[in-house]
DNA sequence: TTAACTCGTTGACTTAAGTTAAGAAGTCAA
DNA sequence: TTGACTTCTTAACTTAAGTCAACGAGTTAA
């Protein structure tokens, strides 16, 4: 299992031997059920997770509905925006299927990025190359119809749509679960 | 102008008298026109600007459209998304206003990164700062309507409406400029 | 001084998403 | 096994955004 996380860190940096044996000592590993709930609505947050297997999905909920923010699956970060603050979490996190994570906490963190500077540098890299990715994606979602997102989401995350159910990803599109069904319907008719 | 900086980075560590020599000397200004253009598609880029003045717009087009990604102003940081990198500018970066911003670039920033550490640590800081900004207002964006995001836009940035033409707004809150105009009447009439 | 543009607005019409309600199929637990 | 849920779909209707076209006001350039 550690080695999906080395293999993932590698992607951006040369990992020597030090770092390989640090972040293999302080691995520590977490399993969770289907349905599971990580991190609630008023909640703290101390952790953040790197999954190893199976999908989180992070939502609040407005107007008593429940908005889908993120999908979250094997080899992505999870990181509550208020991790280490004292401010209290505005989203949840939930496990959609059985899911094992890396988890981290910001203190080890802190700890090792005072060891291996290299770690807080690779760690700066890959926030920038997340907040790239974001961007294009926001970018994309502006200029796009639902209809148009769909078909992206249906390119890009083909398996999403096993994994979720359509309200979810009806939320996560921004639209309706009636919108969504129709759109489908529409598609189909193609 | 150096102080803007300092005082920026201030808000999120402590800036040692040594750090702040280094930022004074490294600095690098450039002024520009009302029109100018910094960046274009298909242009390769190895420039990141902190706005001291003035205000820049990244757009793209699409189907022959300028569709408007976003708006930076005074004390917020441009960073094209291909710096220092071999692949083409996506996007478009455009002077709205007469624009003074501090210079950077990848060469010096890891120089700078390699002599002063805590620099390093200070931009992976505010990456994950932005990077959490950027999840809120994509997020926002998803469940609104256009006219809630409009009503958001006057809310917390309402200057853009001077500094900016209404349909270069209306892009960036994914809308035409004919929807924005019903909008904007359909609020004066409440 | 025109002529050509851009910008914002408005109107008429089309299209599709939102809303409300209902029903069929599947799941789960008492 | 039954009853309570949830999920997805469908239908009828409402609402608002997209499209296309036109117009006035202001700007720019020949």
């Amino acid at each position: 299992m550690k080695s999906k996380i080395l293999k993932y860190l590698s992607k951006y940096t040369e990992i020597t031997e030090q770092l390989e044996n640090a972040i293999n000592e302080s691995a520590y590993f977490k399993s969770y059920k289907k349905g599971d709930i990580l991190l609630k609505e008023g909640d703290f947050s101390n952790e953040c997770y790197f999954i190893l297997e199976g999908c989180i999905r992070s939502y609040f909920i407005k107007d008593g509905e429940e908005k889908t923010i993120e999908f979250y699956t094997e080899k992505e970060v999870v990181t509550p925006s208020n991790i280490g603050k004292s401010t209290p979490s505005q989203y949840f996190l939930e496990c959609l299927e059985d899911t094992v994570v890396n988890v981290g906490n910001p203190a080890l963190e802190n700890e090792m990025y005072h060891k291996y500077p290299q770690l807080e540098s690779l760690s700066r890299v890959i926030a920038e190359v997340i907040l790239t990715k974001q961007q294009e994606s926001y970018t994309a979602f502006k200029s796009s119809t639902p209809e148009e997102r769909y078909l992206q989401l249906l390119k890009t995350r083909p398996n999403l749509l096993q994994r979720a159910s359509q309200h979810q990803i009806a939320s996560y599109l921004g639209i309706r679960p009636e919108s969504l069904s129709r759109i489908r319907k529409r598609l189909i008719n193609k």
